[in-house]
DNA sequence: AGTGTTCTTCTTTTT
DNA sequence: GAAGAACACT
């Protein structure tokens, strides 16, 4: 009944019980020989399992050690899975193996390296947030305008840069603008030296430069790493690419899965382009696709099909099941974003008492802000649900106050750290001083901590006592356990009391516990290094594998010069906090509808989905009309959506929504258009013309079966205004000759003065005179 | 130094 | 509509 228990192809031929659920084409990834191989996954191929089960094969027939392989996620969540699937496979411990991340097998990396790499030992890392105030900093530092140059946009442009490879000075500087940012750029790169902290892209860069450009170390690790294996192929970065290909030395084996049609993150420098470039550059030989699906049903393959088939870039891929068509994927179409918030509350129950868990129904929208109207539908009908996104655990402030104390523990240099705290909770120390201290900072080329004692008078004593402060911190926890650190921290710090005398302390409080909870988790749970400690794997790989890794490679990994630690428990929990940014409010337990952008729902997958606020301008999003390739990565986007359902798949939009505080009135989104019909099933009749029409197609004259809000309460503002006698009202559809169909938001004025504001979908929003506009009312 | 008030912005975001 | 930042006030 359900679709999701692969056949079980006879693999006896092979004898081995690994291989023994695999159909044809997974058996065939699995057992490639050792060259490189491009896998296309589609959604619900069974892509981890050909992942996992090539690496336990080639360590099981002993084609290489545990320490010969390498595989790259992109999700600490992944690489989590990767490892616990592995560990089920192989009779030997796999936490060593390198395992990870991207960011994370770098930082492993620049922790075995740190010398080579110009790092200080303890260096720390920023996150988003983090590198987006380091950058506030530097524009200050430079007086320059903070309208000008958005701190946000000009951190975008400096990790874009560096996802390119590029430092400030390969920067091509066409404009003064550029130049400018350039500038910014190398600022930015020195204070992030001058205080011991990397950014995520400079984890990849550092390494990639590292191994670029140091013979002996790159022929270490080409040598070790005999298999490479890539999750998410699509999702690498130009920087990743590169950094793949240094990694893999001659004789290695590249082993990439992905999926083209599920790349949605271009936006964020994703080269898809990457698949192909792979398949030429590395003169791969087999490709193979997997493109028999496990998880959805019929109608649900064909929905998905059909509408990524209107893709033009694209490696050609079908997916196909042999579980039937199963139930129509059901369309509705609301009068209002609260409307359908209702009727999915409604489906959902209803869901639920025909015995569908409320956490295999999920339901999915394109932006955050959509999420709010759904929760509190949810919430006033009393339903557990779970939102994911917004903040998580370690990007909670009170979290990050924390943190940056700790931080401080380690490199009382973290500016970014110190300017967090200093003054929090409140010691007297405000804008002023802090000015001064900076000015001082920055004439003399030192830290904020370094420069205290040029600050007089009453403000530079404060600040003396902060520093002191800090140094008693790290007096008082030297030794101690990491819980016992934390522990301390948060009561000498005053950050307890603080949220204590706080009204709304209670939670705050509480996260704060959580926090050492999370850190006693991670010493014994993890052993503490597993993202940090590199020496000992080393010397395994050393000892299991073939003989002769260079010594001189192993002798650039520097340990402590006092305890000989690799790394101490606090610096590796740091690590771990910045890298794993920690799971939303896991409100563990509780059978909750989930809810989350689609973005987030990729890789996961449950027995109902709903689609909602399938508008244009929305999904797809307004911003991304303006090219071919942003519409083109809406519809992945979509077709992402759509292969997460496994057996009932629900649409949905709305007349009207509450957006930025107004309502806006929008048309279907041209996806439905793209869908095949046989698949679909009208909750609330389709009415011809909408959206849709590409012009040609379907006539707008024709009657339409029903008004679509006329069966539906109608909730549409009735205002009136004339242009040649032709009445128009708010929410009314309009035929324009150039714009075609489009929606009537706002109408003001009146007699030669009337305007209307109209949402044309894929053409924006629109004012128009009436008095010159030729608009025909559809309908 | 801390708090209250207006002004601005508003996709997605694995690390 | 709500969050965050800049500004003004006490």
């Amino acid at each position: 009944m359900t679709p999701h228990t692969p056949d079980p192809v006879d693999a006896s031929a092979s004898g081995n019980p690994l291989l023994r659920h695999l159909n044809p084409e997974q058996l065939a990834a699995v057992t490639l020989p050792a060259r490189h191989a491009l896998i296309l996954a589609g959604a619900g191929s069974g892509k981890t399992r050909v992942l996992t089960t090539r690496i336990a094969w080639l360590v099981q027939t002993g084609q290489v050690s545990p320490a010969g392989v390498m595989a790259v996620t992109f999700t600490n969540k992944a690489a989590k899975e990767m490892l616990t699937r592995l560990g089920t496979m192989l009779p030997i411990p796999v936490r060593g193996m390198w395992i990870g991340t991207f960011h994370g097998l770098c930082n492993r990396f620049l922790r075995a390296h740190w010398k080579l790499a110009g790092l200080p030992q303890s260096f720390q890392i920023l996150d988003a947030q983090d590198q987006v105030s380091a950058v506030r900093r530097v524009i200050k530092a430079m007086n320059l305008d903070e309208e000008r140059y958005v701190p946000k946009q000009v951190a975008w442009f400096i990790a874009g840069s560096k996802e390119e490879g590029l430092r400030p000075r390969d920067v091509s500087v066409r404009d003064e603008q550029t130049r400018k940012l350039v500038e910014i750029y190398q600022a930015y790169e020195d204070q992030c030296q001058r205080e011991g902290v990397v950014d995520f892209a400079e984890l990849l860069l550092r390494t990639y430069e590292l191994m670029r450009d140091n013979a002996a170390l790159r022929e270490h690790y080409q040598h070790r790493f005999r298999h490479i294996l890539v999750d998410e192929f699509q999702d690498t970065n130009r920087l990743q690419y590169a950094w793949l290909k240094l990694f893999a030395g001659p004789g290695n084996s590249v082993f990439a899965v992905g999926d083209d049609d599920q790349s949605i993150y271009a936006f964020r420098g994703a080269q898809v382009g990457n698949m192909s470039d792979f398949e030429r550059e590395f003169h791969v030989e087999h490709v193979i696709k997997l493109e028999r699906n496990y998880r959805s049903y019929g109608n649900i393959l064909d929905a998905a099909n059909e509408l990524i088939s209107h893709n033009r870039r694209r490696l050609g891929k079908n997916l196909r099941t042999e579980a039937g068509p199963g139930e129509p994927v059901r369309v509705y179409e609301a009068t209002s974003d609260f409307a359908e918030a209702q009727w999915v509350l409604e489906e959902a129950q209803q869901l639920h008492r025909e015995g569908t868990p409320r956490s295999e129904i999920a339901i999915l929208y394109r932006s955050n802000a959509q999420s709010r109207v759904l929760e509190s539908t949810l919430f006033n009908a009393g339903i557990p649900y779970r939102v994911y996104g917004g903040l998580r655990f370690f990007e909670r402030a009170e979290i990050k106050h924390a943190l940056a104390y700790l931080r401080l523990l380690e490199n009382p240099n973290d500016d970014t750290s110190y300017l967090r705290v200093v003054n929090f909770p409140t010691r007297g120390i405000g804008a002023r001083t802090l000015e001064q201290l900076q000015d001082a900072a920055r004439t003399s080329g030192r830290s904020l901590y370094q420069s205290v004692g040029a600050v007089a008078g009453k403000g530079g004593a404060n600040l003396a006592a902060f520093n002191a402060l800090v140094d008693a911190m790290r007096e008082a926890t030297r030794g101690l356990t990491l819980r016992e650190i934390i522990e301390h921290v948060l009561e000498a710090s005053g950050l307890q009391d603080y949220y204590r005398n706080e009204k709304e302390g209670r939670e705050r409080l509480e996260n704060l516990d959580e926090l050492v909870n999370a850190a006693e988790a991670f010493v014994t749970q993890e052993g503490f290094g597993k993202d940090a400690v590199a020496l000992p794997i080393d010397e395994q790989a050393g000892a299991i594998a073939d003989g002769d890794p260079p010594a001189v490679a192993l002798a650039d990994i520097v340990p402590d010069a006092e305890t000989g630690e690799i790394i101490s428990p606090l610096a590796a929990f740091l690590t771990h906090a910045a890298l794993e940014a920690g799971d939303n409010q896991a409100q563990a337990g509780q059978d909750a509808i989930q809810l989350m952008t689609v973005h987030a729902a990729k890789g996961l997958e449950f027995d109902c989905v709903f689609i909602t606020g399938l508008e244009e301008g929305l999904f797809p999003h307004e911003n991304a009309l303006s090219d071919f390739d942003g519409l083109e990565e809406e519809r992945r986007l979509m077709y992402v959506a759509i292969t997460r359902a496994r057996k009932r798949l629900y649409l949905s939009h709305s007349q009207t929504r509450m957006l930025h505080g107004q309502t806006r009135y929008n048309i279907r989104s041209r996806f439905f258009d793209e869908l095949p019909e046989h698949a679909l099933k009208w909750i609330t009749p389709k009415v011809q013309g909408f959206g849709g029409g590409r012009g040609a197609q379907s006539g707008w004259g024709s009657a339409p079966a029903t008004p679509p809000w006329s069966a539906a309460p109608a909730k549409i503002e009735p205002r009136v205004a004339t242009s040649d006698g032709v009445a128009l009202r708010v929410g009314q559809s309009v035929f324009h000759n150039k714009f075609g169909e489009g929606m009537i938001v706002t109408l003001e004025g009146s007699g030669n003065d009337a305007r209307a504001q109209i949402n044309f979908g894929r053409h924006g929003l629109k004012w128009l005179a009436l008095s010159v506009a030729k608009l025909t009312p559809i309908e």
